[in-house]
DNA sequence: ATCTCCGTTTAGAATTATTCCAAACAAAAG
DNA sequence: CTTTTGTTTGGAATAATTCTAAACGGAGAT
């Protein structure tokens, strides 16, 4: 049943622990955007370290990318299995995921600016609820 | 002389003081992308309470931006005259601007999907030295 | 199965960027 | 010039995250 989780952990090279089992399956049945707190208060069996050290594997890999800059100060972590975007409310915090856009054109705009290699991207969006100025 | 960034300061509705006249201009003539800290160091006259009370003004009249996620773990900070968007070399951490790209099918995008009206938004893609493969 | 190796987990201590505080100050308006 | 109101300041406080060193446990080899 967790046997997709560990095997997409060792596909990223990684040893497959009960810890990074259960965080990884936690991140990826949610649709939350939890802090490190958060998951904790989740899975108070697992350490409060084990969740920063597995939360920076996970990142490492790219299965998982952070959330910074909202209101609370505090990272958010977001499961990454398909490439997507967020919109922020800025009133609420509350963090929308959105996949309807082509990153291509903007990844070849970079590589065309920088001369590098891109390996990733972080496009946020903020937004707040309509006045409904009419 | 510095008319220009007084003038943009009570555009932005914010009192002219000495201490933000000298950051603002500061920000305005360096194409560095400085942690309050550096900023701290170049200009030592100015308390580091300030700094940041400054530049949190700044950012919420969007006259500055702030870049997170680096690997110095530190908040970056970029005048933000014109919308650009950043490229992050993820090994030297080095902070690239660039514009070649029209954000405007992405905030249209993102409006469709969350609903809210879109005020601003963060891009930053993260790239390394191409490694000359051949 | 058992052994061994080496990466992982853990509790608690340490770090440090950032925020808070309350008193002194200085822009801008009248 | 006086007043008002927002700003600046040094230092203390906060708290998210990282560090540490000892105990543990996957997983390949025997």
């Amino acid at each position: 049943m967790d046997d997709k989780v560990r095997t997409l952990l060792q596909e990223h090279g990684l040893k497959a622990t009960q810890q990074r089992l259960t965080l990884l399956d936690y991140l990826m049945t949610h649709e939350t955007h939890p802090t490190a707190e958060m998951i904790h208060a989740d899975l108070p069996d697992i350490s409060l370290a084990t969740i920063y050290n597995t939360l920076e594997k996970l990142v490492e890999v790219d299965l998982v990318v952070i959330i910074e800059g909202l209101a609370d100060g505090k990272r958010h972590y977001d499961f990454f299995a398909e490439p997507h975007y967020h919109i922020i409310d800025t009133d609420t915090s509350e963090i929308i995921d959105a996949n309807n856009f082509d990153p291509r054109p903007l990844m070849q705009a970079a590589r065309k600016a920088s001369g590098l290699n891109i390996t990733g991207y972080h496009i946020e969006l903020y937004g707040v609820e309509p006045k409904d100025k009419k």
